[in-house]
DNA sequence: ACAAATTATATTGTGCACAATATAATTTGA
DNA sequence: TCAAATTATATTGTGCACAATATAATTTGT
């Protein structure tokens, strides 16, 4: 094996480890989504909701880097399930206003003990390692 | 906001970082690999049989953390193109063994710069900081 | 004021990603 | 030995994820 080829190993990059971490983070949480009838990035989406009540397609999409081709249809399905509802902003027709129901809001109680559910599971991170993964995570996400 | 609740915050979870670095990773790659034609769950496929040239779906599957659903349609598109073929073991019809033609490790050499491309983008993590986060992505993969 | 540029969202199309199920080949055990 | 269990892959169906494009509303520049 050339030179040339070592940086072409699987195991020598970066790019595939944080690419299966991504989606063993989604598998993990699934268990507990399910029943509820979520899936992760619904999840992510209620949590923002959950914080602030109501969003635009585009503020949702800028906390969560997730673009309209994602959200919209994804929205169209909380919707659906009466988590949140859809309307036009009546300042700006351009933007679309989501906004948690009251159903919505329940699923929060429903949800607040997952994320101590999946700690419980024996993360394999001490809290300095996740400490410290979570700052590099950061660093790469919001860096150049 | 009760102190139940401040585990839903996005801001203390390490799942959403995770989650949208395996996402950046993915948009970080397709700039160069769409010009040839790849995806880039295509090309991490290409990266395992260009160290071993012959491979199984279920030795793909383990490597990558993918199953039979993702991979056999990914592979007949390989296929396709190309650049792999695909036929049951002699010893055991179970098994599918995915082979690289003489077009599939062509393309290992349009691939080898690619990584050193992104690196000169300038990575916003310094040495230390890639090598940490690499120790630790592999300790939440592995680990439990 | 109004045409051009910009902004925000929606739509379309392709390709993962994975759960659930199906199928065929191989192995195991009474 | 041969039925039951296991293994390896394929198929089906749902839901992202995102590029490319479309559309309608708003802003900008002259």
């Amino acid at each position: 094996m050339g030179k040339t080829y070592e940086q072409l190993l699987l195991k020598n990059q970066l790019c595939f480890p944080l690419y299966a971490c991504g989606r063993k983070i989604v598998a993990s949480y699934t268990p507990y989504l399910k029943p509820l009838g979520l899936t992760y990035t619904q999840y992510i989406v209620l949590m923002v909701l959950w914080e602030n009540k109501t969003a635009s397609v585009g503020q949702l999409g800028e906390t969560l880097h997730l673009d309209a081709g994602t959200l919209t249809p994804l929205l169209k399905r909380l919707e659906q399930a009466g988590y949140v509802t859809r309307e036009r902003s009546k300042e700006d027709e351009r933007i679309t206003v989501v906004t948690l129901t009251s159903e919505g809001e329940k699923l929060k109680e429903k949800c607040k003990d997952i994320p101590g559910k999946l700690a419980s599971e024996g993360s394999p991170l001490s809290d300095k390692d996740a400490k410290e993964l979570y700052r590099l995570l950061y660093l790469f996400l919001d860096g150049e």
